[in-house]
DNA sequence: CTGTTAGCGCATTCAT
DNA sequence: ATGAATGCGCTAACAG
């Protein structure tokens, strides 16, 4: 960016001989410019093209009217779709959004709240990464009054909001689904116990399970750590197994392989096994169009996250909130099978 | 952001009795201050909380180190890795990385300009939306001396850089491919005629067909203005022409449709019909694991291209650059069919 | 090595 | 309705 070529306010001031903080007045639209002047100024400007220096405004005003929001990995569909969501309501509020990813990866995490930080974004929305387990790297950020709203993955921290979806509730409903559906021997592949996220996934299992009669079988609980391999491995857990009815799976990546896996071996889905599954990654109802899956409100979370953030940045007073949204389960083609 | 709670250098400097400038220079690791009073003076920065305004140092230097991508769309995975490898460049050199969507808009691009302008970004990364036509929209922006470098699509505008892949050479691949397989009817999926991109994909296809004898019909080019719904009118008309064995596809999302549709339909692919097209979207090998598909260097072009950037950054004296980056034919399974 | 001085471009209080 | 004056927080030239 050159130095020479910077118009200023000054600029525009000097050629109509008038004062700069009369032209920043018109800039800004205010009603005590006379129509005249302010036409006059709003001309000058376009003739010398001048652009608004942000960076000066933002430093005078300690505002940026940005927001910063950090996401886990943007190539993962749901987050994708929460950002269009949070895009869209921020635009309408005249905000801008700078997008981070932290890669679930904790120091990114760490060193992206520092930046948003110094660079003084007015909120942040954060969906904590996976490695993440104490919360001192937002003290510094929350402690210049900054607010922070968590999306997707809770955190409960004095005066932060929340936005999730009703995880136990979408595992209750997805285990019940295959229970009504005759599985018996339902496997669950399950994510990290230490995330609250994962925890009420399988409690939400279990609970159906117990509703219906049905035995509770530790095994039966595949947890994965989000790595790609995960799928496989399990699907030839469920092969060795032998008496496998049904999957449930919190865990987009691994339902996909196991899926692809157990087809390979002439396992048909979902009459020998059905599969119940989230699938805001369109992939889960590519590969198999029959699957039952469960649908997250992705972009409806952008949305009500950066309104709620908004809220809160224009009203020091706002109180905490935490919404939790519903899920749906979308069912393409009957899962019924019925061996018994 | 509260205002009291903010701690300058020159807080900083008055509870060590020193000057606010000796303070900068400590925080920016200027030789030019004593080693004992630098410590002294980080020390005093952690007790007291002290987090620098990057926006009076941009401010004040004229520069702020980020550079702004404009991107079509996060959710394409293209461009998801694309905007990885420019990550991971642009970190290591120093610089944040802002990402903006156009969602294939031209008047959001517009905006987005204007606003990447008005922040004074170092450097801006586009890949220009599908309806872009004029580029009046960059012209403020390259004429305050900043650098622009094209990625995916190419653009041909003065002092400015591009990286892209060989659109054409991919083309004439992936269709020479399904010849030496034995295809004597192939369709090519493109996409709008306006934009170079897709012209010279369909030339790789029509020349491909020259070369080995075979006539191009213009019926055999489906053209997609890219919505959703085109892969399954493409199928249906494949299915109505009756003869077609092989489908070249420039358009993920067509060909993931179409494909769908076929085998819905009772179509063996590639038995009946061989299907070549861009993988980068990891669906396409999902749906059908014995797709030949073109590997698009996607990681690699973010970093290319960020490299391009920040050297223009850094050395205004620098040369415009183009690069075409090569693509690889990916042959999972073989296509033969030889229907003859 | 450290202090002094002078702004970067803009917005705002206080005059007029 | 407009101008004058001040400073946001930081850096950099100059001086010592």
């Amino acid at each position: 960016m050159k130095k020479g070529e910077q118009v200023t306010i000054h600029d525009i001031a000097k050629a109509l001989g008038i004062d700069s903080s009369t032209v920043s007045r018109a800039l800004n639209n205010s009603t005590r410019v006379s129509k005249t002047t302010k036409q006059k100024i709003l001309d000058k400007a376009t003739e010398l093209g001048y652009q608004r220096n942000t960076l000066a405004s933002n430093l005078r005003t300690n505002k940026t009217n940005t927001i910063g929001v950090i996401v886990p990995r943007i190539s993962r569909n749901f987050f994708s779709s929460v950002i269009s969501g949070i895009e869209e309501t921020a635009q309408k509020a005249g905000y801008n959004v700078i997008i981070c990813q932290s890669f679930e990866d904790f120091e990114k995490e760490q060193k992206l709240m520092e930046t948003l930080l110094s660079n003084r974004v007015d909120g942040v929305l954060i969906s904590i990464s996976m490695q993440t387990e104490t919360f001192d790297h937002l003290m510094p950020y929350l402690n210049h009054g900054g607010p922070i709203v968590f999306y997707d993955r809770p955190c409960y921290i004095e005066n932060c909001s929340s936005i999730s979806v009703d995880d136990y509730k979408a595992s209750f409903m997805a285990t019940e689904h295959l229970i009504e559906n005759g599985c018996k021997n339902i496997v669950h592949f399950s994510g990290p116990q230490i995330n609250p996220l994962y925890k009420n996934r399988k409690r939400g299992y279990v609970d159906a399970l117990k509703k219906h009669g049905l035995n509770f079988n530790e095994n039966y609980c595949l947890e994965s750590k989000l790595s790609e391999n995960d799928g496989i491995v399990f699907a030839k857990e469920i092969i060795k197994m032998g008496h496998i009815d049904g999957i449930y799976s919190s865990n987009d990546t691994a339902a996909i392989a196991a899926i692809q896996y157990l087809k390979s071996k002439g396992v048909n889905i979902p009459k020998d096994i059905a599969v119940v599954g989230f699938n805001n990654d369109p992939i889960s109802s590519v590969i198999e169009p029959s699957l039952t899956t469960i649908n997250q409100p992705d972009f409806e979370m952008g949305k009500t996250a950066a309104s709620l953030l908004i809220q809160q940045i224009q009203d020091t007073s706002f109180k905490k909130t935490s919404k939790v949204l519903d899920v749906e389960l979308i069912v393409r083609q009957s899962s019924q099978h019925k061996k018994v």
